[in-house]
DNA sequence: CTTGACCTGTGTCTTGGACACAGGTGTAAG
DNA sequence: CTTACACCTGTGTCCAAGACACAGGTCAAG
């Protein structure tokens, strides 16, 4: 019962301080518990939240978030209606999160989501995605290089070109004469 | 009355064919309108939604889309409730693109076009939002290009692992794996 | 007269959350 | 006990720059 006592609390990495807001409820998701206090308040390793989001470093709103679009399923405390998320929560969280830092889209990882449920590999799905992704973010990378050659350029000429008034057909000359001179 | 006749659709650089739709009309945009025909027709020179974005090489949704937040205002035919667009909204239009190619923001163009409409210079304001939007983009640059380099190392890896299918706390160890080894 | 191409205004969709709001809950202090 | 405050819930809206849809009006050709 004390906190050097290893239980199913170590998925948590390293943030043992928290459990100091877990006393009183025996462990959180492992056995030996005591089933009139766990009915009570936490049904079988609960956190809420504002805990959840703190675990991995993102805000309550973004649980929130893929509570709403049904990533994630949290149980539901019947007396208060709090969710309570579990170890495999966590988990899917965290995945989540590695997925989003490497390119994928909620929609792709849903998919990805949904072979891993059904015990399938979702590798292979994994491959794809990356594949296509990948050709996306690079053809980014080319326009947003562009774009910035473009602006760096406007810039430099820019420094050399005076403020001058709108004319009729001219409404801005620093970006219309820019303009102007791409198209030779 | 011919095509060869230069009058103030000059500005439409080069598209003479499109002309032909407006035999009858005499000048467009210039003087020596007949004003029977112009007022029943196109008041003072007109283009409807799909033949201004064909000039400029846009969909009629965007124009319609400037149309509706009020960067172009259009005159509107009393008979049929089409509106029209003059020179005035073809140099907007023109001016507008060509902002947007510097990568400045649809509102940042609002701003440039409320100085040019009250006859003051936009050029000061021109100059601070380029240099904002510059970072940005800069910044924008180094997280894709940091992204791709992710995106390029997992493929690479992961070239060398097997598919595996769904453990208990292991989604899709592609993934997991990966960006665990990121955090040493 | 019909067909088809065009026009209108309006509303909704896209991404990945962020923010707001009304109302319920839990707890510690006074 | 009351009050304050931090937290929770669901729901709705917002962002950018258009793209798309839809119901209904217009117009010229066959």
């Amino acid at each position: 019962m004390t906190k050097s006592r290893t239980n199913s609390l170590d998925f948590l990495s390293g943030l043992e301080l928290m459990i100091d807001s877990y006393q009183g409820k025996e462990q959180i998701f492992g056995v030996n518990l005591n089933p009139a206090i766990v009915r009570l308040s936490c049904e079988e390793g609960c956190v809420k939240v504002i805990e959840m989001a703190r675990r991995l470093g993102v805000t309550a709103d973004t649980v929130r978030f893929y509570t709403r679009i049904k990533i994630l399923k949290p149980g539901k405390n019947k007396a208060n209606g709090y969710r309570e998320y579990s170890e495999k929560d966590y988990n899917r969280l965290r995945f989540v999160l590695s997925a989003r830092q490497l390119g994928f889209s909620v929609e792709d990882i849903q998919e990805i989501l949904n072979h891993a449920d059904n015990k399938k590999s979702p590798c292979p799905t994994v491959r794809r995605l990356i594949d296509q992704r990948l050709h996306e973010t690079e053809r980014q990378l080319r326009e947003t290089l562009k774009l910035r050659d473009r602006m760096q350029q406007a810039v430099l000429e820019w420094s050399q070109k005076p403020d001058k008034a709108p004319t009729g057909h001219m409404l801005c000359h620093l970006i219309e004469e820019f303009t102007a001179e791409e198209r030779l």
